[in-house]
DNA sequence: CTCCCCTACCTTGTATGCAACATTAATATA
DNA sequence: TATATTAATGTTGCATACAAGGTAGGGGAG
């Protein structure tokens, strides 16, 4: 793996394990010196990022990561229904049964979700929970769309982070065992509703989110006791 | 637009208007002095293709279109089938008719591709029934998988390209028209069936193109008169 | 004559230097 | 003191130089 492609692939890690906030600079001369090499290397995987929807460059400002308005929301929630309940009812289509490995591997995937909640290793568990989507992609057979859909549920991710989003990461590993246990008896059509719900229900949340305000830290701070500390300010006024 | 943008859409529009042989060799050097720009930005735009999966290099060699095997074409397919199909199914359940100004564009897209269709002009043709599948994810209300869509119509042709498949612009126009009809008149669900038929009957193709033989030309050239020409090299051996 | 090796050339890979511009802080002025 | 202007600083944008490696052609040995 190149250097270029173990930049992009980090920066992807840390935003689906929430370890790198929405507002975060990603200047080039300080990532070439975390990972030893020169710009030149680093802009190569700013450029993937780029292309995959993830940064965008504020010219001779720096790389930031896309800022999710509700629009670009809605686009793409809608593109995650289509794409995976599509993938589920194309494989029902086929007739075919999933075979052993790859029952096996989303029961695995599933079983690390299951540690991650209980140990309460939040970034972990977020990444894991999104992985979960991409993983489903990989064993319905199609790595073009699992591609897409990584790039997706870092977006998504991006987006809730900068939105507030009601927690419920053990109702997404519980939807994830639903639709999984469809796939692996057989009912196929239900897998396809299954998956519908878990990502409808998200759709539902877009329209619940409210914006965090940036300045929400600050102005909680001041705006009650703003006069506590005017009077505080004119008294020890040292 | 930028210079590297400029370069990248130069070549997708290559593609797409069959200008660009399959085998045909990008390089770095000559880019940059047919654009005017340095390396950089050269590679730039490859980094870009590259990173939508249109080209690939080969290290120290060069630049080249991704050669599109059997099990990417069957995964291009079937994306394209969920995409397309999945997003005229959601515009259904929506339950809201196509803007008239939509429509409009539609119906302007499907003009051109009658016109280059009866002026016989190869390139225009295959560009424009090549992006009317872009257009009406567009008209559909999705970038997000419009822009996606339009790098599956590149890879697509660079597979049809590469294999021979049959020649159908026209039917391929006529299935056009007919899903554009029924989005008109409100049939949904039957747009939906016109569209998985169109797309269907190039899934079929996959399955019966042939890899087109590069030594084709030459085999044909030496396979039956091989004698004849053995005869003549040992006979006039000048 | 055939085959192999070696050299010269050509291609991409990477680092670096300078240019262009945006931001911020300092300074002078009203 | 407030404001506008300017200088200093930091960032990306781009070109270029050189490094590393692949390819092909020529020359020599068998």
């Amino acid at each position: 793996m190149t250097v270029a492609a173990s930049i992009s692939s980090k920066i992807v890690e840390a935003i689906l394990s929430q370890q790198l906030t929405p507002d975060s600079r990603l200047g080039e001369s300080e990532l070439a010196a975390l990972f030893n090499c020169s710009r030149t290397i680093v802009r190569e995987a700013m450029l993937d990022l780029s292309a995959r929807g993830i940064v965008t460059v504020s010219p001779r400002r720096g790389w930031f990561l896309t800022k999710v308005d509700a629009e670009l929301a809605r686009e793409l929630y809608d593109a995650r229904q289509i794409v995976e309940v599509g993938l589920l009812r194309h494989f029902a289509q086929k007739g075919r049964p999933l075979e052993q490995h790859l029952l096996l591997r989303l029961r695995a995937h599933l079983a690390e979700q299951q540690a991650a909640l209980a140990e309460g290793h939040v970034g972990r568990r977020s990444y894991l929970l999104g992985n979960f989507h991409v993983c489903l992609a990989e064993c319905l057979g199609n790595r073009l769309l699992a591609e897409k859909l990584r790039d997706f549920t870092v977006l998504t991710t991006l987006f809730t982070m900068r939105h507030q989003t009601p927690s419920d990461a053990r109702m997404s590993y519980e939807e994830h065992v639903s639709v999984v246990e469809a796939l692996a008896s057989g009912r196929l059509d239900h897998a396809c509703d299954c998956m519908s719900d878990h990502l409808g229900t998200w759709d539902a949340k877009v329209h619940m989110v409210r914006e965090v305000d940036p300045l929400d830290g600050l102005r909680r701070a001041l705006t009650p006791p703003m006069l506590e500390i005017r009077d505080e300010t004119s008294e020890g006024k040292n």
